[in-house]
DNA sequence: GTCTATAGAGCGATAGAC
DNA sequence: GTCTATCGCTCTATAGAC
């Protein structure tokens, strides 16, 4: 469905579709690129309209990427709820399953969190951006807690070493420093879960 | 010693020190603005030279970045010897260690694994650049065999996990989504130790 | 709402003077 | 070995036609 609105072989879209197309592309962009090299004007190439076209519908990159980055953050949240259903009673392996599936998600869709918290877009004080981002964070804490970490800041210490070791994979697996035994995208995945689990397990004891 | 080359306060360098001096402002650069931000152009200006002068040196961007990049695996691997060395006998201490030494030893100089192995750099194929590549490579599997792992490719498995983590905190770090609770750099350092070792603690069992 | 055209900036790299 | 000057490219963003 989203097809109906980019186009598969990046038609180009239908008058009065280029928001919602702008914003579709962008994920297919930073995930090739990544955030520092994103720019409008490839953008705009891709979906073969004019470079000024995309500013009738954003003030600015930054701006268009605040609403990328929101949109990013709310999927995130959804495919992370469901990754920790998914995994079963246990908190911990509900826990190592939300580190997985934050790597397949981020391998997939391009922006993780250094696109939701990217320190350029801070400035901006998007509203919109920074509910999303909240979202992201309860979400996370809440599954810290149920696993146990009733102290906050010990939960949020906890969760900041399963998400930078799922972010250190997603970076040097881009880096192409993984080459070495990788096979798939969802092999780098497994291999990220199986990480968090002896995380987990070594801070249990 | 270093500054009688480049000058503390970015001097412009004495005649025919040129190309050391661009070596060791280029670590100060992408220390600054990562990969993706670095220019030969900027590197210029802080060393009061022509944008032409470094190409006298290099003959081109990629060809400085390479020999940065091998300068940095040399540093890292004596940076990271040393540190096990002083972590003591046990060879989990000393990987722990070795980790807290990277995440240290990256954000002073800039110059981690994603330069050292660079997509960008591979088609260069630089020799010098290779050795230096698997000199890092060889000191880090020798500390993981010296752990107890013996299978070379479990041995690969566990670096992976480890440096995939400290390279997360390097990373996150950068992007500003340490910031909650976040005091200096070395604390960082601090508690991606502390998470390694919780992660080699659990591998263990 | 989209186009063409353009200003203005930064970068990589080269030519030729000194 | 370093300079000035320049080419060619990409990017962000705006003005004005349609």
């Amino acid at each position: 469905m989203t097809e109906a609105v980019a186009g598969a072989g990046n038609e180009r879209p239908a008058r009065g579709q280029l928001r919602a197309a702008l914003i579709v592309e962008s994920f297919a962009l930073l995930s090739e690129k990544g955030m520092a090299g994103f720019s409008v004007a490839e953008l705009a190439r891709r979906l073969k309209v004019s470079t000024a076209a995309p500013y009738r519908h954003f003030r600015n990159r930054e701006a268009l990427l605040a609403v990328v980055a929101a949109q990013a953050a709310d999927e995130l949240t959804r495919t992370m709820e469901t990754a920790a259903s998914a995994a079963g009673p246990d908190p911990v392996d509900r826990l190592a399953a939300t580190a997985g599936a934050y790597v397949r998600h981020v391998s997939d869709r391009g922006a993780g969190l250094d696109v939701i918290f990217a320190r350029e877009l801070r400035p901006l004080r998007d509203a919109d951006l920074a509910r999303a981002g909240r979202g992201l964070m309860t979400l996370l804490l809440d599954l810290a807690r149920q696993a146990g970490h009733r102290d906050p800041s010990r939960a949020l210490l906890l969760l900041e070493q399963l998400f930078c070791l799922a972010h250190g994979y997603i970076t040097l697996d881009a880096a192409d420093f993984l080459t070495f035994s990788r096979h798939s995208p969802e092999d780098v995945a497994t291999r990220a879960t199986d990480a968090a689990t002896a995380l987990l397990r070594g801070n249990a004891t």
